[in-house]
RNA sequence: GGGAGCAUAGCUCAGUUGGUUCAGAGCAUCUGCCUUACAAGCAGAGGGUCCGCGGUUCGAGCCCGUGUGCUCCCA
């Protein structure tokens, strides 16, 4: 069959995709081989994937990949998380707008049925990207953290810590989204640095006609003042102990109090203090007993607490109590001045401080156990450096997590209430009454919120095995703890710091034995990629362009490990090329086992065979120490050349049987064999290719995602030197035939002055292929016309028929040579140093001398070549 | 304000234990080639005060200090 010029990867992704699964190669099952498990980062069902999942994807599909070729059974879980806030939102605007529905009019059940409805309709486009990406995950095991005993799990984790003591409800200052009108944890808010103004108002004193003037960010929030509180040093109000304020607009009468909190330099150092919308003041209100006034609603409008601007959006009623403060004199000056606003990362609304009710999770101990876990290297950080003091920094300072949102779309917090307010938690409503003693007769009411998704989230490594549901099943023991978790490093407080708390907690036992950051994707211009910014490319549409293998080439080459990298479409055209030089390659030798019949003659190729053999081996230690490491992006780049520059420019040149003639049956299966070990070490990054150029390359019925890699042993490194110094003659050579106008094929003579003429035996021929050298004499010198070259220590005279350009030569020698010069002063600049040859470990002044050796040789032969021009 | 990271070729970045196989790769640029696998290619070339300053050392891209610029995390 005649193979088309180039590669055509969309054949290949879709035939190879299909016939692995058929195959059944992506699942996995318990059994005497040693795990190597993963588990996808939960991409949540509202999205696709972006350029950072597909980094991700991408880093995990190779480790996977790569396991099953050294032995592993690989076990890779993919699934979904239901992003309770996000899809929350998509599906209350979807009802208003498709069915002209309000959230409002529906009963939970009902909404839990569209959303349900809308998650099959939308979820899986996530996993219609993750195959196109060809994604090796078990697709028998996909998790969902809504499913029904996910479900179960979660709850009775929640009972579990509830009983433990580690879960408590109480009334705090907490995050408050007023669009999606429910509670963040602290990790939820984005803080952004905004121009904001300082207003400052006249409060009057009361009984006189003297002000104090406080300044606020927060003018709309006057209402709800309970206090002026001023540093107690502060001499400009020592005068005023005693005194009540009047707050302008309600005209409610409070006391002037005196805390140390307050910083006299910023402002006025008279500070208004509002509990109900500001920590700060709220710890203050605490410590001086002040009541609270929450003057807004859910939705972030005026409530009738406010007493005047009821009902008006919170920005809207600030513009107004301004102008209304400018109309009575009130308003002194306006200041712009720096300052940060905290946004729901879900809804980028502005986050509102509020006093709320909620569940939180007592974190200390829990941090405790997950500090430890990766301070004595249980579990190791990869880029250690760079993630280990971010990590160790939230677990030392972290808060109680706040996991109540008052939501449906989530896991229901198991709690109920009686009619006094009382609450008793069990996993279901049965379990509440008879662990509480609480008769039938008694009414309960289940607490109407959900848990945080992250608290579902903080179970995947053990519940995608049921290792809560159903603990110490054989999944569960032979996959638990992961091998590995990936995911990037905006993450590592909401999940990763969570599951190894949750694992520890749970299961006793660390959720995965390492950790590997990816960065965050850029643009081009070092900008993040987002929606709004539209700068994020679509990933079905950059397959469609360079096909999935360029894709996950694309975006490896240039992603070193943990560092943020700059997206850009060039290194997607790398990849595209490189399929198609490999699709060439496998063109060349499949033509060479076109002939009819070979040539049964022994192979003349030895040193090019037994040069890419030793090559093949080194590179395949190097790979496997990389990705070892993590250093994926290395090892792709070590595999590039060894098959662009090694095999394809050089190998398969050496060995090429002239024109028209064939090569020996030997030589083929050795290319071949070479040609199929080299597949199996770019497979995980490009699987689809490679694939289908390695049945491409033979028949079989075997598949190259499943070939186990071989061992390579010690390989001859005195080949490697030996085809170095042959690439750099052939190199030498081409360069200066190229320098004096000769074409490449121009038929030469070579005389070559070695120090070591044994080593032609062995590089002699291809060295007389490469260089369309008619003639190869050692130590002989010649009296023709020559162009001079100096290769390592090798002198050698090109004679050509054509003409020569000596001044050009001279040019060059006479550049190496002061190079040779200049380098040969300073080794012996080195080597006269008495403090250096006392100090320096023998070896290195001993390379030193060598050095020294190798410099004068190299100008003795450009001196003697400079004088035979 | 506290902490972390980064600064190397025009661009994006490697550079593991300090020692000319260490000053590198890819892309871009330039020169010559439509050479029967590949012009999405081949053969070559040019290009860098390794951010500034100071220190340690026989020796610093690498270690230490400091300044500058950028990025991120936390308050």
């Amino acid at each position: 069959m005649e193979l088309s010029k180039n590669f055509i990867p969309a054949d290949a992704e879709n035939k190879w995709y299909s016939h692995w699964k058929e195959k059944g190669y992506f699942y996995s099952t318990p059994d005497d081989r040693p795990p190597y498990s993963l588990v996808i980062p939960p991409p949540n069902v509202t999205g696709v994937l972006h350029m950072g999942h597909t980094l991700n994807e991408t880093v995990q599909d190779i480790l996977a990949r790569r396991a099953r070729a050294l032995g592993y059974n690989v076990c890779w879980v993919p699934g979904s998380d239901h992003a309770s806030i996000a899809t929350e939102a998509k599906v209350v605007d979807m009802l208003k707008r498709e069915k002209g529905i309000n959230k409002s009019d529906l009963t939970r059940e009902e909404f839990l049925k569209y959303a349900f409805e809308w998650k099959e309709k939308y979820g899986n486009i996530i996993y219609h990207q993750i195959e196109k990406l060809g994604c090796s995950v078990d697709w028998k095991r996909v998790s969902f953290t809504m499913d029904p005993d996910y479900y179960k799990a979660v709850i009775k984790v929640f009972v579990d810590l509830y009983r433990k003591g580690l879960i408590y409800r109480g009334a705090r200052m907490i995050n408050w989204d007023v669009v999606a009108k429910t509670a963040l944890s602290d990790e939820e808010v984005e803080y952004r640095d905004v121009k904001g103004t300082l207003y400052y108002v006249k409060y009057r004193i009361a009984g006189s006609d003297d002000f104090i003037t406080i300044a606020t960010q927060r003018p709309e929030t006057i209402m709800g003042d309970v206090a002026v509180c001023v540093n107690p040093t502060d001499e400009r109000y020592t005068g005023l102990k005693g005194k009540k304020i009047i707050i302008p607009l309600v005209d409610r009468e409070v006391p002037l109090i005196y805390d140390e909190y307050v910083d006299k330099d910023f402002g006025t150092g008279a500070l208004k203090i509002t509990p109900a919308h500001d920590i700060n003041d709220f710890n203050i209100g605490l410590k001086h007993n002040l009541p609270v006034i929450d003057t807004l609603n859910d939705d972030g409008t005026l409530s009738e607490a406010a007493q005047v601007h009821v009902g008006e959006e919170r920005f809207e009623a600030r513009k107004k109590v301004v102008e209304e403060l400018k109309a009575k004199g009130l308003l002194i000056k306006e200041e712009i001045y720096d300052s940060r606003l905290g946004y729901s990362q879900r809804t980028h609304s502005v986050v509102e401080p509020k006093i709320s009710t909620q569940w939180f999770v007592k974190m200390k101990t829990l941090a405790d156990a997950a500090l430890e876990e990766v301070l004595n290297g249980n579990i190791r950080i990869h880029p250690h450096d760079k993630f280990i003091a971010t990590y160790r920094y939230w677990l030392e300072n972290v808060k109680d997590w706040c996991i109540s949102r008052q939501l449906w779309w989530g896991q229901q917090i198991p709690a109920w209430y009686d009619e006094e307010g009382n609450v008793y938690v069990g996993i279901d409503e049965a379990d509440a009454r008879k662990s509480n003693n609480i008769g039938d007769s008694v009414k309960l009411t289940r607490d109407a919120d959900v848990l945080d998704t992250w608290f579902s989230s903080w179970l995947w490594p053990m519940e995608v095995f049921k290792g809560i549901t159903n603990p110490g099943n054989k999944d569960y023991e032979y996959y638990y703890p992961t091998s590995i978790l990936v995911t990037g490093q905006d993450i590592i407080f909401f999940w990763v710091a969570r599951m190894i708390m949750a694992g520890m907690e749970f299961a006793g036992k660390k959720p995965f034995s390492d950790v590997y950051f990816t960065g965050m994707v850029r643009d081009n211009q070092g900008r993040k990629m987002s929606k709004s910014l539209g700068n994020s490319p679509d990933l079905l549409e950059l397959i469609d362009k360079y096909g999935a293998d360029a894709v996950r080439f694309g975006i490896m080459i240039s992603s070193p490990a943990g560092n943020d990298l700059l997206f850009d479409e060039s290194g997607l055209e790398q990849g595209r090329h490189f399929n198609n030089k490999i699709w060439n390659a496998l063109k060349l030798v499949r033509m060479w086992g076109e002939h009819e019949s070979f040539p049964g003659k022994d192979s003349d190729n030895t040193f090019a065979i037994e040069w890419f053999k030793a090559r093949l081996a080194q590179v395949s230690e190097e790979v496997n120490d990389l990705i070892a490491n993590y250093k994926l992006s290395e090892a792709l780049k070590v595999i590039y050349s060894l098959i662009w520059d090694d095999f394809c420019s050089w190998y398969l040149e050496w060995v090429k049987p002239p024109y028209g003639e064939a090569i020996s049956k030997e030589d083929y299966e050795t290319t071949i064999g070479f040609f199929d070990e080299l597949l199996l070490l770019l497979h995980p990054f490009m699987p689809f290719a490679t694939e289908e150029i390695y049945h491409q390359l033979k028949d079989r019925n075997e598949d190259l995602m499943v070939r186990q890699a071989p061992k390579f042993g010690a390989y001859n490194s005195d080949i490697l030197k030996a085809g170095n110094q042959l690439k750099e003659l052939i190199t030498a050579i081409r360069d200066a035939k190229n320098k004096n106008q000769l074409s490449p094929k121009e038929p030469v003579e070579l005389y070559i002055e070695t120090a070591a003429p044994d080593i032609y035996s062995s590089i002699g021929s291809v060295l007389q292929k490469q260089t369309a050298a008619k003639e190869i004499v050692l130590n002989q010198p010649t009296d023709k016309k020559a162009i001079q070259i100096v290769s390592g220590n090798e002198k050698i005279a090109m004679v050509s028929e054509s003409g020569i350009d000596t001044g050009k030569q001279r040019e060059q020698l006479e550049k190496d040579l002061e190079y040779q010069r200049g380098f040969l002063a300073s080794v012996e600049k080195k080597l006269s140093n008495e403090r250096f040859v006392n100090n320096a470990k023998p070896e290195v002044v001993e390379l030193e001398r060598k050095k020294k050796a190798d410099a004068l040789e190299k100008i003795k032969t450009l001196e003697d070549s400079l004088k035979a021009l």
